[in-house]
DNA sequence: GCTTAATATTGATACTTGTCAATATAGACG
DNA sequence: CGTCTATATTGACAAGTATCAATATTAAGC
């Protein structure tokens, strides 16, 4: 990922990636499940080390995917609606206009976008 | 990413990691707006190299984000609307139950999850 | 304050990924 | 067929990231 590292600060992008990873959804799995875990659970769960569960959880809350609370010696952790809400907003986006195309629009051989010529006119 | 790579089958890791990444969202942003694109197009919107914005068409094709269209020289991209589908699904999944929780039993100091004992009971 | 248990951080290593230059492929057109 | 243009592939390199062992921190209970 060459790329200025600025561009990373795109929201989406950020929690796109917090996602975007085997152990991370395995974890967000569990939460969905049980609703609030304590974090010496996800080790087994996940099947890794605990530094690596605690490396992800730091990720996806720096991404506000997911909060956490001590209570004694243990941290809980669960789900923040509004990051699930923020995802289904960007699918929606994804859709985009009400999604009309009449499919014959894409048949046509009409080479859209200011009526392009061919190659070397 | 040590990891089996066998992980990475999972569908849902598929299509998130497609989805982040900068270039490949400034592709998709391109695409909601337009709704077809050329691929010689995205060259200088997402400011990149041609084989940089082949090899994200290709990824993204790949995860089923985007379809591809051949027309004479040129091949047209355009959003699947399935791929948004899924993934409002899963922003579905990730609120998991009718997200009840009374509040008070975020606050409530009782160790959930199998009633664990304070360390070293 | 010491000990114990949970979680976080550091450092090192390995793997993955993004990028571009160079090159190859494929279709269009004469 | 030869040429031109669009897109894909290859190869190499830089940079990010995941992982674990070791260690530090923090809170609890004695």
């Amino acid at each position: 990922m060459p790329r200025t590292k600025t561009t990373l600060i795109d929201p989406d992008v950020q929690l796109l990636q917090a996602l975007a990873h085997p152990t991370r959804l395995a974890i967000l799995r569990e939460l969905t499940d049980t609703n609030e875990v304590c974090a010496c659970d996800f080790t087994s769960c996940c099947d890794v080390s605990q530094p690596t569960v605690s490396h992800h959880l730091k990720i996806l809350k720096e991404a506000g995917v997911i909060a956490a609370e001590r209570r004694g010696t243990w941290i809980y952790y669960r789900i923040v609606p509004a990051a699930a809400e923020r995802l289904r907003a960007f699918a929606g986006e994804l859709l985009g206009a009400p999604q009309v195309i009449p499919a014959s629009a894409l048949m046509a051989a009409r080479p859209s976008r200011d009526a392009r010529t061919p190659a070397r006119a």
